[in-house]
DNA sequence: TCCGGCAACTAGAGCGGTTTAGTACCTCGG
DNA sequence: CCGAGGTACTAAACCGCTCTAGTTGCCGGA
């Protein structure tokens, strides 16, 4: 027998279909030796419901969209997608809701796919990562009416709800730890200068110059690429009066200036210390081990699943939840800068 | 006005649903001038297809799933699925195709996932990954009758289609490689041992002994975590007649491989020889950089999309495509082995 | 002139659920 | 013993689209 439907059920049970309905959505409507009897027969008959008929009644489309506008050759290095990708799914599995995920060229690109997706009530919220300055995409997602969940900084998304973490008291930790340690010139190898939380950790490390007296801080925008990030070392190490410490905006650039500063027999943590903003793996694995911003991004993606079925659930609601700070841990490719090179 | 429905545009135009239906969807039945107005007045009202009305018509879902039975944390290091998924998207959306996708936990939980989106109509077709070596997988779908296409190694799948790679071949190449440069006890750290291809990675190192005369090979198998790997190395460069060269089955395990020998001041390439069964950002960053097999896994995920969607076009169709193998990248962490040790 | 055939369209059933309006029956107070 | 009110159910409309069966009008051939 081919996929059975309610009609089926109602048959074989003598009622009527929405008695059927009443029955396995578990509302009030039918007698309990009834409702029972319902189940077990729509368990015999193995039968499931059909998503699609019940995203036309109106009713929920049971899933989450997340758009991605990213070159795939960024996505595919950065365990952070998918860590947050499975923090999410732990979390909406439990109500049954899955996920939609589709890779896009542009921001453009990015909010067509909301258009579509809410007109065709593929999905019942969204989640937004990488918010920039002037980002397009709220405006967008508030015109729609689509329950949404920005994930980044501090400061508004328009009506949106959002997870933030503090970047910038990030950064401060991570600069006060290395001025303790007697740095005086610290550098800075940025991400995409068009994200908010680019431009936050840029002004936290500029302010910090003032607060503990630094010189020559700088920060070099990248496109988070090995190669941007290796060149980018490469720049700043060649320079006369070259920086104590380098921090990075992910591990995979830490990582290229790893690499880099032995290529040039630049000793780390001996002539440099390096400092990634990510932790995973490979800040764990190489030799030596970098010192890193750590943060829980599975019970990220957990936090973020959870306030959009919330405001799925009343999308009148706006929250705007702090997460934890990301601590450092500290490893080998950092200590006090060699005697002579902290002026 | 909330969203428009293709009612709303037989209204406008003043002609039937029918008539609509079939002009948007490119289908005889409407003349050239009728169908030019009402595709101009649906573009007016910003109409957009409602998907699970599609659906429920018995016609296309317009998604594909892919259901991954593997821990998130291995997920998150791998740059391999987040290339096969853009390489699977950039083929899909091509066709307006999205992709469902979710992380469970184990292959009975996957099972119960194709059931539900089967039945829910909610995809058309599944792409299945990690093949093992007596699959449940495969029976299951076959039995939902829905379309499928596994990516994995030679042989047979049921009555699925597949999309492979040689990885004897691969493994053989690089044997010859190593053989060539002088080593003759090269180890294996492998991934899971339940995987088909790890088996026949391992049978092809064993093969490799007897068509070489090579000594003492040996396969450890991991569950891919760079813990793992990073023990498996400490073990391999532990023993009496330690391995002058050791193939890691991915990129994440031959950098933890690498941390080991840099702490147990094992030089490489000088002292032990390095591949990485995988490429990708990892092996070019780091200091020496891995010799790796390198493949295009965003032109993989094309091969594979391609396929599904003949198999969703055409369900009795059946077909197995091999990909390229590999072809060895060598950079620095291969060497020939340091006189006296070879024996 | 009439009819067959075709192009261009309409009407409406159907997909699998949800939901509302309505009905039959039971119970209980007065 | 009657009617109000509650419970347990049924019938059917409805969601947006697809697709089949039918209808209309026009053209050309005998």
């Amino acid at each position: 027998m081919a996929r059975p439907t309610i009609a089926d059920i109602a048959r074989r049970v003598g009622v009527s279909k929405g008695a059927v309905s009443f029955a396995l959505n578990g509302r009030p409507g039918v007698s309990e030796a009834t409702r029972a009897r319902i189940l077990q027969v729509a368990d015999e008959m193995n039968w499931r419901p059909h998503s699609a008929a019940r995203a036309l009644g109106g009713a929920r489309a049971g899933a989450v969209g997340l758009v991605l506008a990213r070159p795939a050759s960024t996505l595919g290095v950065e365990p952070f997608f998918a860590q947050l990708l499975s923090g999410l799914q732990a979390r909406l599995s439990a109500e049954s809701m899955a996920m939609n995920l589709l890779v896009v060229e542009d921001s453009a690109a990015e909010i067509e796919t909301y258009r579509e997706w809410t007109s065709a009530h593929r999905v019942d919220g969204f989640v937004l990562v990488d918010p920039t300055v002037r980002d397009p995409r709220f405006e967008a997602l508030e015109a729609l009416g689509a329950p949404a969940v920005v994930l980044g900084g501090p400061g508004r998304f328009g009506a949106l709800s959002s997870v933030w973490a503090d970047d910038r008291e990030a950064m401060l930790s991570v600069v006060d730890y290395l001025a303790a340690l007697g740095h005086r010139r610290v550098a800075h190898v940025a991400g995409l200068p068009g994200l908010r939380h680019t431009q936050r950790r840029i002004r936290a490390l500029r302010d910090s110059v003032r607060r503990l007296g630094l010189v020559d801080t700088v920060s070099l925008p990248t496109d988070f690429s090995d190669a941007e990030g290796a060149a980018a070392t490469r720049t700043l190490l060649s320079r006369p009066g070259r920086p104590t410490a380098i921090v990075y905006d992910s591990d995979v650039m830490a990582l290229a200036g790893l690499g880099v500063a032995g290529e040039m027999g630049v000793r780390v943590p001996g002539e440099v210390s390096i400092v990634s903003f990510d932790d995973s793996v490979l800040t764990r694995v190489t030799h030596p081990g970098i010192t890193s911003l750590s943060r829980d991004t599975i019970a990220l993606g957990g936090q973020v699943a959870e306030v959009l079925l919330q405001v799925i659930a009343d999308p009148a609601l706006r929250r705007d939840v702090k997460t934890a700070t990301p601590r450092l841990v500290v490893r080998e490719s950092t200590a006090p800068p060699a005697p002579g090179t902290a002026g």
